[in-house]
DNA sequence: CTATTAAAGTGTAGAATTCACACGAAGGCA
DNA sequence: TGCCTTCGTGTGAATTCTACACTTTAATAG
């Protein structure tokens, strides 16, 4: 049914820029379009908001239908506004990103065609969500450093060489192995498992687990991360 | 003339966010509603979005209509989407903030009645607009300390001591004098001037200015604010 | 069972930065 | 001329950052 107002409205839609990590490069996650307009073309998944929803649980639902992603760490990044974004009509965007663990997503794609690419690699996008993605990048490269939010995209027990190589895809330089590990466990935010990661013909590495207690005690008592 | 769409849309606002400051506390520009909702009751500058204008003109017109500010610092800061903040229907309201200059808004408040408020003496303010503010105020403690945006909030001739009370305001904790000079002068960012200003039975203070163009330039080449 | 291989794990010294701290200089005013 | 008030300045100790190389451990191949 109709629904009629006094004065023309922009669509509102919520974008997600869904990050993940392989072990070696940082990934996005892109899902390939069905409808006109830019039918076939990759894109960031996302959709309408719909009008008694919370922009948040938009951004969830869109999540789950078209990736089968849910209890993912969420946020709102940025809202996309320019007239012409969307060659339909006026449409502004509210877009978010998320962090993703290793193998969350593989089991649950259904039907749409959802897909992850190097972000050294991409494809070319539809509409602004080449600019969106960017601006996510931004914001993951500065919010690494200050925040603890790395462990969002690793399996829940990792090494810190595993750590490590994160940092480094995302910030794309080189650390030092030493000083990172230092750095690393003077939070003592990591609790070190009992387990260790075998893996091939050489030593085995201690496996740690992130403590989120911990974490937010700290964050409460005024605290810098800083790596 | 109405408007017609297949499924109901939320309308869309922008909200400013309009901090100044005087010299000694933080303020923030509030206006007092002349309609329903919240009829006189204090609430931020904002307004409808149009159809044929980017969030961030929106937001410069609705800050210019209704407190004749124009060319002041502005970024987005945060967008508000829960069902309920506005009790007629569904409103999403993208958040602005400003920084102004001192004197710049004196002259041009028109009919609509606009006052500066101590950030620690606020009044009850309308919608959610309390939720807004403190995202504003967070942000701008977060931003100030790794981006050279106090500036926007000091005459274009200003002393160390004035920038330091209003590091000391928006950060809420004494800083250390020579310490805070020293910081300051060395990013290169500040030029003595010839002029100094007297203020008083007492030394006069030497005025600096900041330069933009050095700014510009220094952040190109990868460059790290920090006071 | 021994040797080889590959990544894990560990310490230190020099450089740079941060932090705490106190007094002479300059101008206005009585 | 003296007093008052804010301006403006330096140093040493503590901490943090940075660069840098070898031993340990388990798996595998011979």
């Amino acid at each position: 049914m109709p629904h009629t107002y006094e004065y023309p409205r922009a669509a509102l839609t919520v974008d997600c820029v869904v990050f993940g990590f392989d072990g070696g490069e940082l990934q996005v996650l892109l899902i390939r379009r069905g409808l006109a307009p830019f039918k076939d073309k990759w894109a960031l998944p996302g959709g309408f908001v719909r009008v008694e929803e919370t922009l948040d649980d938009a951004a969830r639902r869109e999540l789950e239908e078209e990736t089968g992603l849910h209890e993912v760490f969420l946020e709102q990044l940025y809202t996309f506004g320019t007239v012409k974004r969307d060659p339909r009509e006026r449409v502004v965007s509210v877009a978010y990103f998320a962090l993703v663990k290793p193998g969350a997503v593989t089991a649950a794609t259904d039907a749409a065609e959802a897909k992850w690419f190097s972000v050294s690699d991409l494809p070319s996008l539809a509409f602004d969500h080449v600019d969106i993605l960017a601006t996510a990048l931004t914001r993951l490269r500065g919010k690494l450093t200050y925040q603890p939010i790395g462990f969002e995209l690793l399996p829940p027990k990792f090494t810190l060489t595993q750590l490590q190589r994160l940092y480094e895809a995302v910030l794309g330089e080189p650390l030092d192995k030493r000083n990172f590990r230092k750095k690393a466990l003077s939070f003592d935010l990591l609790i070190p498992l009992k387990e260790t990661h075998r893996d091939g013909a050489h030593r085995p590495a201690q496996l740690y687990r992130f403590d989120p207690a911990r974490y937010q005690r700290l964050k409460r008592s005024g605290f810098l991360f800083e790596l």
